[in-house]
DNA sequence: GCCGTTTTCGGCCCGACTGTTTTCAGTCG
């Protein structure tokens, strides 16, 4: 069973136990199916290797929960859940995939309407009998009908690539509204996830209603799902949702923080609030005090209306993200990091350790690698096989975006429909780069002479290992077979690793975000095999692919295994790709040292094989 | 059901918005 199906009854397992309106649990269940999701392996994997106990490490995985996934990987089936469905027999997940409807709506309409399924849903809605609902009115059945529209349409995260450019230039506009003091993208967005629900938008200024207003007066914009005093949600003509908040400019960095999320950081961040006795919202950190402690504003009748700001102290910090931190006893924490996955712990000790003088010490946050430590790239295609543009225009173009040297990896003969390179080719190609060296020479810029060469199969190459010498630099990637089982999929990366010339794998697993499922690896093994043979690991910058993608990043610098961060470029342009592979590095917590393209060349060439 | 720099028991993040209501439940992020 894979981690897709075990996150998925977990979540359904959250929803059904909401419906029973058991306390507790269904936060429980979604924590863990968060826990799961995020793995940089698979369940089953894991309980192979150490079994109920293993599963305990994941995190929001206890023992209740630790035996449920065991029971799902021996039998296929949970019997709990089972139980549960027999008393609310539909499809949880689908239902609730509409915009609005939640656990206790898909209750109802099971008991008042029979509603099992999606269909059933505009059936029922169509028919005109939701509005009759107790607590249901016409609105609401209208809502139903246009979140099944939606999700008919264009449903679906989309990829990083796809919405930053689109997302940027919103930031940009309404930045230059004239009551807008400050805009950014927040969300997902900003921790550089690989996919994005919808685009978040954070604007600081004293008139809100204004900056409301114009904001849905934009021509991007077309529709309203909601608009009140401090947010807004509407969808783009772009088919992405996205959302904008208004804070005062006190509330900036308290504000951005929590609509950067993740959503299981805030949390946590919150949680360290409460242990102090303050409490953190997105207007700023504040004191309790001391007439009402530990109730919420609404519970205690006062206002609530006001931004829940009424039964507490004085603001402690929130004008910047940073003070907002430091006050909880952390150091600073980037945004790519905010997942909940032992950053918050690390800024704890990393912050304990600069009050008592800065000691090494293990689990500490890392020296990200910067957005403009790269001086090379290690992959870029050419018009010499299925690239646009010439060497000649690549350099320049690489010179342009600030690199010190490329190496050209154009495919090899293995790949016949690029016109791949044989040995010969390859040989013209070295004499032609050699003859621009020169002209590059005084512009200190260097071309390597390298290859994506082809992984057969079993793991051999097609070209032979006294041309491969000849390279600067080898890469071996997979482009055929993306269905042979773990084990041979396992042993054809190792044997290709195992050649005395191949220096990186590129785009190790293969997938296509959103397109192709990566193919099936032990990644512990290769990159143990990685580790012993001296291979380097590419983060393939290209925004379909990410690959690899964070999680095996971090076990990849965990293991002191080297990185290099490529674009893949097939065209000039290509260079700015880079920025997503530099973001999915920090995501898997890469530094400097890591990447083996962030050095100067003859230290990068001096790592290589 | 999970979890631990107050805890192995007793807590568990917080607010905006909507729709249907005269004070709030549900959903969302």
């Amino acid at each position: 069973m894979s981690n897709q199906e075990i996150t998925k009854i977990l979540e359904e397992m959250a929803a059904l136990l909401e419906m029973q309106g058991v306390a507790f649990k269904p936060r429980a269940y979604e924590k863990a199916a968060t826990g799961v999701e995020a793995l940089g392996e698979e369940v089953q994997e894991i309980y192979r290797r150490g079994g109920g106990k293993a599963l305990e490490e994941i995190p929001g995985v206890g023992r209740g929960i630790a035996a449920h996934i065991e029971e799902l990987l021996e039998k296929g089936k949970l019997q709990e859940y089972e139980r549960l469905r027999k008393r609310v027999p539909v499809h949880v997940t689908e239902l609730m995939s509409v915009e609005g409807v939640g656990p206790m709506m898909v209750k109802v309409l099971w008991e008042k309407l029979r509603v099992r399924t999606l269909a059933d849903l505009e059936r029922a809605a169509r028919a005109g009998k939701i509005r009759r609902l107790p607590r249901f009115g016409e609105k609401s059945e209208q809502k139903i009908l246009r979140g099944i529209a939606f999700l008919r349409g264009t449903a679906g995260r989309r990829t990083l690539g796809v919405a930053l450019s689109d997302a940027r230039r919103l930031e940009a506009v309404i930045r230059a509204f004239p009551e807008v003091e400050d805009a950014a993208v927040a969300g997902s967005l900003r921790r550089w996830k690989e996919t994005i629900g919808d685009i978040d938008v954070l604007a600081a200024s004293a008139d809100p209603q204004k900056v409301t207003e114009r904001f849905l007066a934009l021509p991007d914009v077309a529709r309203v799902y909601g608009t009140g005093e401090t947010q807004t949600r509407v969808r783009l003509k772009n088919g992405m949702d996205a959302d904008l908040r208004v804070v005062a400019p006190q509330s900036w960095g308290a504000a951005l923080n929590y609509f950067t999320g993740s959503k299981e950081h805030n949390v946590a961040l919150r949680e360290i609030a409460v242990k102090k006795g303050w409490k953190l919202n997105e207007y700023g950190l504040f004191a309790r005090s001391r007439t009402s402690p530990g109730l919420s504003p609404r519970r205690s009748g006062l206002q609530p209306r006001e931004g829940g700001k009424s039964d507490f102290g004085a603001c402690i910090a929130g004008r910047t993200e940073g003070e907002i931190y430091k006050k909880l006893g952390l150091r600073y924490i980037e945004p790519e990091l905010r997942e909940d996955t032992g950053e918050i712990e690390a800024a704890r000790h990393d912050f304990a350790a600069q009050n008592r003088g800065g000691q090494a010490r293990k689990n500490k946050l890392p020296a990200l690698i910067g957005y403009r430590d790269l001086k090379g790239d290690l992959q870029v295609q050419t018009d010499w096989t299925d690239g646009e543009d010439s060497i000649e225009k690549m350099a320049q173009a690489a010179r342009d975006a600030g690199l010190e040297y490329i190496a050209i990896t154009d495919h090899t003969k293995g790949l016949a429909m690029t016109g791949g390179a044989d040995e010969k080719k390859l040989m013209r190609q070295m004499r032609e780069i050699d003859l621009l060296n020169k002209k590059f020479k005084s512009l200190k810029f260097k071309i390597l002479k390298g290859a994506e060469v082809n992984i057969g199969k079993n793991g051999s190459l097609d070209i032979d290992d006294a041309m491969l010498a000849r390279l600067d630099v080898v890469g071996a990637a997979v482009h055929s077979h993306f269905t042979l089982s773990r084990q041979e999929q396992t042993a054809r990366i190792i044997r290709a690793m195992e050649n005395p010339h191949v220096d990186i794998i590129f785009h190790l697993t293969g997938r296509i975000i959103a397109k192709r499922a990566s193919i099936d690896l032990d990644i512990d093994a290769v990159i143990a095999a990685a580790k012993s043979t001296g291979t380097v690991l590419e983060v393939n910058a290209y925004p379909d692919r990410l690959d690899i993608r964070d999680a095996y990043i971090r076990k990849a610098v965990a293991a002191d295994v080297r990185l290099s961060i490529d674009s893949d470029a097939h065209a000039a342009a290509h260079f700015k790709l880079l920025e997503y592979g530099i973001a999915t590095a920090r995501r898997g917590w890469a530094e400097k040292k890591d990447v083996v393209n962030a050095w100067p060349v003859d230290k990068m060439l001096s790592m290589l094989k």
